[in-house]
DNA sequence: ACCTGAACACCGTTCAAGT
DNA sequence: ACCTGAACACCGTTCAAGT
């Protein structure tokens, strides 16, 4: 039905690359709305109305609005930066861990979507691919390559949005310790000088990336 | 305000251990809604009926949806299984990790919210502490708990989401292709005998946990 | 082909009113 | 204290109508 207009609309996107297109236009106009006012000001009115338009007239263009949320996922898929191929292996995934994780900071409204929607456009397995490659090279075998993507991917997925997202924070010292009174959490207690001590995500993020490649070497190694 | 009520609530919640309290009743209803027709489904409305209960009868209970998502969050958490500290810190985590991956399965439509929300309460504290104890008694150094935890539980929480959110599925075949045709992906190419074989998730989460113990381990050993 | 206006069946939440 | 009914300001989406 609306087959034949979306395939029209995907070619021209393909061709164009993201420049021109109606569709490309109302993607863009969601995207800054959730930038400035998050995600559920996503809506079919505001979205319309930043670009002059009736909600309606949204419509040819977008099947519905969960298409046009997993237009958004594409949008962002595509923002990742493809690691340069002459590098070696720990260094293309690394950047693509800190691509990443710009990417969330850059968007952390709508990072949790890569998260909850399939993402099986051609941006993402593009990604995928890049990944399968440099696990290749550092000798992952053959038959636990997909498995270790997925393992890396979704570290670094879950992290870049826990960080955004606040579930890292351990919210207001005050109420924290009024409500984990007179509840017995010993190593808590033990390890209480080092909790106090304000975390740098950046760092961390670095450190885990050193583990995770570690962790790709012994799986590589047998 | 209305934190005199919440605070009530809380404590007797905290004493009867779950058990009577409109706010539980309220809690079980959404739950069992979002378990029986989504996330989408948990709706002021739909939840007041369940109980025989109009959409404003909530509030003195619940001080917005808000807070009855938060809530939700709450129930998950308690729901896990707090591992046996006689078993050694290695069965300990695989026991934590299963549980996750357990209650993804029962209630895959809320566990996404672990991700989303903070999750400060007594509940989660406690399943940290435990997390702490495991990898005191492994031998990580105090400075690097608390990161080890962080990403020790991002990952299974990001696998159980990924798992039963759609994530790792590669969509449907014969479309896929379609898709894909005319993109160049080199390694998907030379590995296309694996990829095309169908995965179990129960045995590729016990490899990755398998994997993550050992980055315990290597961290531990320093 | 693309867009509009009105309308439908919903939302979360507030408020006055009941008991 | 707890609940109801009506109302407000929204949603996504359909449909008939315009050009």
């Amino acid at each position: 039905m609306d087959g034949a207009r979306a395939d029209a609309e995907l070619t021209a996107g393909a061709g164009a690359a993201g420049a021109g297109g109606r569709r490309e236009q109302i993607l863009g106009a969601a995207l800054d709305i959730a930038d400035e006012r998050g995600l559920e000001a996503i809506t079919m009115r505001a979205v319309a109305a930043r670009i002059g338009l009736t909600a309606m007239a949204l419509y040819p263009h977008v099947k519905s609005k969960d298409d046009l949320l997993d237009g958004l996922v594409g949008r962002l898929l595509a923002e990742l930066a493809r690691p340069d191929p002459a590098q070696p292996w720990r260094d293309r995934l690394r950047a693509l861990g800190r691509s990443a994780r710009e990417l969330a900071h850059r968007h952390p409204a709508v990072v949790p979507l890569l998260f909850v929607r399939p993402a099986i456009t051609p941006e993402a397995v593009l990604v995928v691919d890049s990944i399968y490659q440099a696990l290749l090279e550092a000798g992952v075998p053959d038959t636990e390559v997909a498995r270790v993507e997925r393992m890396v991917s979704t570290f670094v997925l879950g992290y870049a949005i826990s960080e955004m997202g606040g579930r890292f924070d351990a919210g207001d010292p005050r109420e924290r310790r009024a409500l984990l009174q007179g509840i017995e959490l010993p190593a808590h207690h033990k390890l209480a000088d080092h909790l106090e001590a304000s975390v740098s995500w950046d760092a961390e993020f670095e450190a885990d990336m050193d583990d995770l490649l570690g962790l790709v070497e012994s799986v590589a190694s047998g």
